[in-house]
DNA sequence: AAGATTTATTAAACTGGTTTAATAAGAAAT
DNA sequence: ATTTCTTATTAAACCAGTTTAATAAATCTT
């Protein structure tokens, strides 16, 4: 668990006792591609970190898959409005490929941030990024083009295009498998003759 | 201050002292409309609530504002990347009309947080459910058509249409004016005769 | 109240995506 | 290897928005 330790300690300074009393509640889990961690209705009171591998978390619109997020190394993840309020998820965490993960129950994040102030810390400051992360997207999506958000995916985050199947990918740049691909066109048309 | 510290308390437990000991840091400050709190290229070491009134979030892409947020009544709020980051701010934060705030600076923020478990926690959780705001913003904006969207903002801030001109609303939803202005007429032939 | 400015609507031409459907290419199963 | 299933591309018709420009309505100034 040496990643997830210095994960955690990217955030904030953590003792060693306060990381040992932390570390002591994850338990590592694999999973085959194809399993779902999670499907609407059911409830979530976990915690991820992925170790390994890719999820996907996504929500079902008319019967298409809207992915929300690409969970891949370093991450850590939830359904977090169902994890939060205690209520049945309306979204799906489906495992994408062969995958590796980390994972602690609420109760145990729990006793872990009334243990000390420093993981407490640990948990406003990670919340705190991904907020940021979450924001700058909000920025993406409205005031950057679909054409230019796939370019700065394909810059930012290369190997998803590897492993993820393409009209995934295109659900979360937010077009239609035929969008992507016309894109995909017009830019291999600029770039080569 | 009784609203600001029923805010606090609608997170989680503060004691009497711990309350006393964040409180006194916030300094109450009246802007009138027009003022701009934050401009491009300046730093930003604070973070403000709002009392009363409305504060507008924006980038200028190309000339026109891009509204992110409006602050209105109960909201926290800075521009947290610059914040964060301490990088000078790319974004606008523009008193919408007259406007009472309660202002804490950076450092006293950390005071707070670092004197006691409980006043980190707030902080916490007051991110957290910054983040599933955000989050659900994300939802919406990839997954709900514009017209819906405008239903829905109609009915969850009505009151922002009595206050802030459309174009700014129309901004805020990823339109243009014109674009409003269409799906207003198109939803007025509906409902009406 | 008149004039000046800002804001909202409408029209017309355009555009970057969608939908539907057919085809082609790739991967997995027998 | 052949079939089957999944994924990606292309084409054609369509549509919800955009841009630009003109007009109308509302608000602010003096």
């Amino acid at each position: 668990m040496k990643d997830l330790q210095h994960k955690i300690r990217s955030f904030t300074p953590v003792s060693d006792a306060d990381m040992e009393f932390t570390l002591q509640f994850y338990k590592k889990e694999s999973f085959p591609k194809g399993t779902f961690l999670l499907k609407p209705g059911q409830y979530i009171d976990k915690f991820y970190y992925v170790k390994e591998g890719c999820v996907s978390y996504f929500i079902e619109e008319d019967g298409i898959p809207q992915v929300m997020e690409f969970f891949t190394e370093g991450y850590f993840f939830t359904d977090l409005y169902a994890y939060i309020e205690e209520v049945p998820s309306l979204t799906y965490l489906e495992v994408l490929e062969d995958t590796v993960i980390y994972t602690i129950s609420k109760k145990d994040v729990e006793k872990s941030f009334n243990h000390s102030h420093q993981l407490e810390r640990f948990g406003r400051l990670s919340m705190q990024k991904a907020f940021i992360n979450n924001f700058q997207r909000i920025h993406q999506i409205k005031n950057v083009s679909n054409q230019e958000r796939y370019i700065q995916l394909l810059e930012k985050r290369p190997s998803l295009f590897q492993r993820v199947p393409q009209y995934l990918i295109a659900s979360y740049l937010g077009l239609t498998p035929v969008g992507l691909s016309k894109i995909r066109k017009r830019l291999s048309k600029k770039k080569l003759p």
